[in-house]
DNA sequence: CATACGTGGAG
DNA sequence: TCTCCAAGTAT
């Protein structure tokens, strides 16, 4: 039998105060949906939402994207971070295409055979693009459900399978219940339920909060990781790939090289990329956004 | 299972 | 200024 406290409380929540966002009104597509996800991805919504409008308007459909070389799904991907993600995107417009008839795939296995859909994004676009039921685990989620059950600050660093059993607990019977569950829950997380400062106040489960009722103890546990970033081979990989995206073709290696001092790390990290295919070396020594 | 992987805004 | 963190995935 289904026993979840703050499901009523949440949905009616979500339904007064969700953000309008253009991937959630009801005629966007899954192709549009499965943009938003791969986007999302560790990216803010509000860095997130004036690129998924662009990426949407050049490329509607995956055959649109798929059509394309890939350096131009990198270039169009700008300083959104994390550039694998395009060139993940455009895999899976091609897998799409040419798999599955250009429509994206409904199912959860399909969804999780794609480049760079993880178990997260599959049950996202499973749930929100066609309204299965599945469990939405993220950060937001994984944060509300340590406070509010748990009674923890913060959730473990790496998910457990506790916590994959806690949300599947938790999902409504109805798959169109569970979908909206899924969202709102995770909406609670990013608006009120944040990682810094909880708006307990406004929070319609505040009265159920186990963290909140025992006193809002401080973090245990060891102190999180800063993922220092300056100095980093992901920096000069950043830098290196900057000089591609803003050039309008191949670039001659002294441009490459101007932008990091220290040749051992600028080379690592020029392999790294031509290695990952963000990077296309050119048989005349220039280099290039992949085709 | 821990680590690599970009970028920019808020406190 | 500097730390923290934002709808994770692949290896």
């Amino acid at each position: 039998m289904f026993d979840n406290p703050y499901s009523t409380t949440v949905l009616t929540w979500y339904q007064a105060n969700a953000r309008d966002l253009p991937w959630r009104r009801p005629d966007a597509s899954p192709w549009s949906i499965l943009v938003s996800e791969i986007m999302l991805q560790q990216t803010p919504v509000v860095r997130v939402r004036p690129a998924w409008e662009a990426w949407m308007e050049r490329w509607p459909t995956p055959a649109d994207l798929a059509a394309e070389p890939s350096g131009e799904a990198v270039r169009m991907w700008n300083r959104l971070g994390y550039p694998r993600r395009a060139l993940n995107l455009h895999a899976c417009a091609r897998e799409i295409v040419n798999r599955h008839g250009g429509q994206v795939p409904d199912s959860h296995a399909d969804l999780l055979a794609l480049p760079g859909v993880g178990p997260y994004t599959a049950a996202a676009v499973a749930s929100f693009a066609f309204g299965q039921r599945h469990a939405i685990l993220d950060t937001n989620v994984r944060r509300v459900l340590a406070r509010a059950d748990t009674g923890i600050e913060y959730p473990p660093k790496a998910q457990s399978k506790a916590e994959v059993r806690l949300a599947e607990s938790l999902l409504p019977p109805e798959p169109d219940v569970a979908a909206r569950w899924g969202v709102a829950i995770m909406e609670l997380g990013a608006l009120v339920c944040t990682a810094r400062s909880p708006a307990c106040a406004d929070c319609p489960i505040a009265d159920k909060c186990a963290w909140r009722l025992a006193g809002k103890p401080a973090h245990d546990g060891p102190p999180r990781r800063g993922q220092t970033y300056a100095g980093t081979d992901r920096q000069v990989r950043g830098r290196l790939l900057a000089v591609l995206r803003d050039a309008p073709g191949p670039v001659e290696k002294p441009a490459l090289d101007g932008v990091w001092d220290e040749p051992v790390q600028r080379e690592r990290a020029l392999d790294a990329l031509v290695a990952d295919g963000l990077v296309d070396p050119l048989d005349d020594g220039r280099y290039a956004l992949p085709s």
